[in-house]
DNA sequence: TTGAAAGCGCTAACAA
DNA sequence: TTGTTAGCGCTTTCAA
């Protein structure tokens, strides 16, 4: 509105009779500058109700102070599992005790997104980037590795020049799980993983794999289905896998998510759970406490996930680390899905 | 990294023979531009990976093309009920169909927030702003008022010269509610409300007394206590109220989390809900409908509270509409924790 | 249809 | 300790 009213360093200046650059001196805390001329320009400041312009401050200065946040995860899907939520509450978490504000990038593309990844980011001059939830495969990734924009990709364990990540480490967490299933007595193990373009569900299916041939459990591929990460698409997967082979007695979902789907198909087709079949998850999103059964599970701590991913990049734009990757530990839930096989 | 590498339109200008003045307007698409020119000058921007710097371009524009979003909501309890995450993915899904993008205030203030609302959206130069999750009492409100920047507000009923908002009808929300109980046969219906600090906690009593009394049933006082929107303060404002009056035989909460702490409340008094007690919620959070039993409730459209609220303000922004209020709908959803009283 | 010049608000040499 | 000057990358009169 009232544009004419923007105080400027100008307007200030004038008002305490010195110089722009004494004021900016001044105001930036330089300690080359008289203290008396200090008190006054401030309090002039104040007076004028002056606020910085960042912009302009951004212009010259040649950094911004925004992070720029790529998520793909802004949908009605990921409200579910609000892990998407969970990690940006960490990474504002960390940003609010610094001063960088956090820009967020619409890559929902609605059709022709035709703004690479790079360009997003030089357009805003965002001083840095966090990268989540996108797919292996996304374009936007190969760029990320080109280009030289400061970044974190959270749950990508890719390293380079200016690129760090933050993970947790997913094969030892499939094995816990896994591990479990068999301590409680399970031998017929299958898996529901994600899709092939995550690492996390490569990783997953290490762990799953590392387990079965410690206890020389043959491993057997048609036991590993994908559920897409989706409800639905588990549900279906899981009708298939169980009623292919009804000898299992237990599996293994690379989600929580998957993993109530997995339980309502298991229902429909009359078995019980945990009862009839044991279940686990993995993420411990909100909904595994309240369901019932409550599920077993694989919990990440999502909000450490993205306060560490702000924190890293915020330490490499300072200067203060080098890009790095930073492995969060996982814990195994006990709750009410998985239980020792009867026999 | 090397800034220096950056393109410019001067860079363009050398390199495609013409002046500064011909890239911009060539660029923005002016029509006095001659189309040979014209090609020239996008093909040399592509050949050299040219991105506009918007610190630049909003410097002398006085825009920025971006969004500040308010919220207060960025932490571990409003995971639970992710209404803050809901309104945010309607106000991304808006913005991804415009050019504006988002930037995120860090408003959950680590002890000394100094900085005041206008100075938050004036330094960044955000065009406009998207307030949520503020109490009543909040210093930021009045601010918002002052200030000349447009702003869209959610769920606060205020509207200025720049300030609009988008709400439900809460009034009509909780008379749906009430008058559902009354339907089922209930007389004795109770109240958990929010804070006094909420616009939507009054309106919501008066949809609760409205009701009452239009079915000639007295209003009393002590039968409506505040759960601040907590699980926990509103399973404990429930004990206290169910101990005191156990001829309560429904009770109404203005949110679906303080009904979960409610139906706790009741089950560990020895109460089944819906069978020695009827519940009924507010919001339709993800939780309602996977918990047991399941939540009966006043469903709010939050997604799209938030796509309202970013049409609102970037349409105030681009000069197509006067700051207003938008009431978005609410609908009753029956499931298992409200039945009939049975006498 | 094009270009020269000014200026957005700020910081940073360099002089004084 | 302070001021002068230049310039960040862009848009926009105004003149040609």
């Amino acid at each position: 509105m009232e544009e004419l009213l923007m105080t400027t360093i100008k307007d200030i200046a004038k008002a305490s009779g010195v110089s722009v650059t004494t004021v900016s001196r001044a105001l930036n805390g330089y300690s080359d500058v008289n203290e008396k001329t200090r008190r006054k320009i401030i309090e002039v400041a104040e007076v004028l109700n002056y606020s910085p312009n960042s912009l302009a401050r951004g212009l010259v200065m040649k950094k911004s102070k925004t992070i720029g946040l790529l998520v793909s995860g802004f949908n009605k899907e990921s409200i579910k599992d609000n892990f998407t939520f969970e990690v940006l509450t960490g990474i504002n978490q960390f940003a609010a005790e610094t001063d960088y504000d956090l820009v967020l990038f619409n890559t929902n593309s609605s059709k022709q997104r035709e703004k690479t990844y790079a360009q997003l980011c030089k357009e805003r001059r965002v001083d840095g980037a966090i990268i989540q939830g996108i797919k292996t495969d996304d374009p936007y990734l190969k760029e990320v590795v080109d280009s030289d924009i400061p970044c974190v990709l959270v749950d990508i364990p890719i390293k380079t020049e200016n690129v760090g990540y933050v993970t947790t480490d997913n094969v030892l967490g499939a094995e816990k799980a896994v591990s479990y299933l068999l301590e409680l007595g399970h031998r017929h193990v299958a898996m529901i993983n994600g899709h092939e373009f995550a690492f996390v569900s490569e990783e997953r299916l290490q762990g799953y794999k590392n387990v079965l041939k410690s206890a020389t459990i043959k491993f057997r591929k048609e036991w590993v289905v994908n559920g897409l990460f989706q409800e639905s698409a588990a549900e279906e997967q899981a009708r298939i896998l169980l009623e292919s082979f009804p000898e299992i007695t237990a599996i293994f979902c690379a989600s929580d998510l998957m993993a109530l789907g997995c339980i309502k198909a298991a229902q429909k087709l009359g078995r019980t759970v945990p009862e009839q079949l044991s279940v686990i998850g993995y993420d411990d999103i909100l909904l595994a406490s309240y369901v019932t059964p409550s599920l077993s599970t694989i919990a990440q701590n999502k909000a450490l996930l993205g306060y560490s991913a702000a924190k890293l990049l915020i330490q490499m734009l300072e200067g203060e680390a080098k890009p790095q990757s930073i492995i969060i530990e996982t814990e195994l839930i006990e709750r009410e899905s998985a239980i020792r096989l009867s026999n």
